[in-house]
DNA sequence: TATTTTTGTAATTGATTAATCACTAAATTT
DNA sequence: AAATTTAGTGATTAATCAATTACAAAAATA
């Protein structure tokens, strides 16, 4: 059985963190709650975490840490490039939904640390799809690029807000 | 000058509200400055909307009513559907940005009845554009709505978030 | 084994804020 | 002009929760 050291209590805790917020939201999460879930005591949570704001930064960088990785590590031939990230995408939401739900969420936290972070990560998508559009010698790459970002974010509030219908265009 | 009538009271409160709402979330909006904005007493926000869930609604839908009828209102050849509608769209960002901000803030809300008007109002624009553009003869109508609203989706978030780049394909 | 550090908790606080209460003054109606 | 309704406010309350404090037990170290 692995050993609990410092370093995987933290993890614990913003695992923990990422579920709470993925349900709740920001606002209506509270910091006992994310404590129950990772079974410790409320103040606890203080200890590796200065404030929830803080605790919600950690979690936000980190989906956003994911998507951008994911998106790096797909190897595919020009043409089928969209594609293969499409995919990618979709692999990423069925494995880490919390992630999807917790970017959705930070987009409307009007906290300026937490709104500087989901800048960062969506500024930080865009221009990665726009750079690999181009290099791939995807015409258009500005719009197709932007278009790849709008149609995510569109799935990711379907998601979000359980309302399929707006991305279904029946499955192929 | 125009005499001061409950309605047109409630409408002073709601055009706060919306104000409020747009700048602050819905979380950190408080009904002391709604009041504040329509110079009237924190109590008597309650006299004309319940609670401050019930107002936030009354925000959410309104956004929502009108970009549906703003998009109802367009009248275009086939061949210009989707130009005038991006038109619309743009002309009414500008007229009411409040309300374009209230649509990104009610998205991510977890209280439920604001989460259903969230999803009415989404579905409501997206079934209305699909069958739009099903009419003006549109080739694959499901993935050009889908993507139409998307990409509307993606605009909202780039002017709450102040992130121009996400989607400055430098007009042409 | 005495000492110090680490890991953890129970209890409390301090601030915030939606919502209610208790009331007054002004219009309106009878 | 008395009675009632409408418009409005100041003061208070009741609940919530992030964050701190003040400890205790266990582990590690000397």
């Amino acid at each position: 059985m692995a050993k609990s050291t410092k370093e995987n209590r933290k993890e614990e805790i913003l695992e923990a963190g990422l579920e709470v917020f993925a349900e709740k939201g920001y606002y209506n999460a509270t910091t006992a709650q994310v404590a129950e879930k990772a079974a410790i005591s409320q103040p606890y949570v203080f200890r590796f975490f200065k404030t929830k704001e803080e605790l919600f930064i950690a979690a936000l960088d980190r989906a956003f840490e994911r998507i951008l990785q994911t998106f790096k590590n797909v190897e595919a031939k020009p043409d089928q490039l969209v594609g293969k990230m499409i995919e990618a995408y979709e692999e990423l939401s069925e494995s880490h939904p919390n992630e999807i739900a917790v970017q959705v969420i930070g987009i409307s936290v009007t906290e300026k640390p937490i709104q500087d972070i989901a800048k960062k990560g969506l500024s930080q998508i865009r221009s990665y799809t726009l750079e690999r559009f181009k290099t791939a010698g995807i015409k258009d790459s500005e719009r197709e690029a932007s278009t790849f970002l709008a149609r995510g974010m569109l799935c990711n509030i379907s998601y979000f807000l359980d309302l399929p219908e707006l991305i279904d265009e029946k499955r192929k």
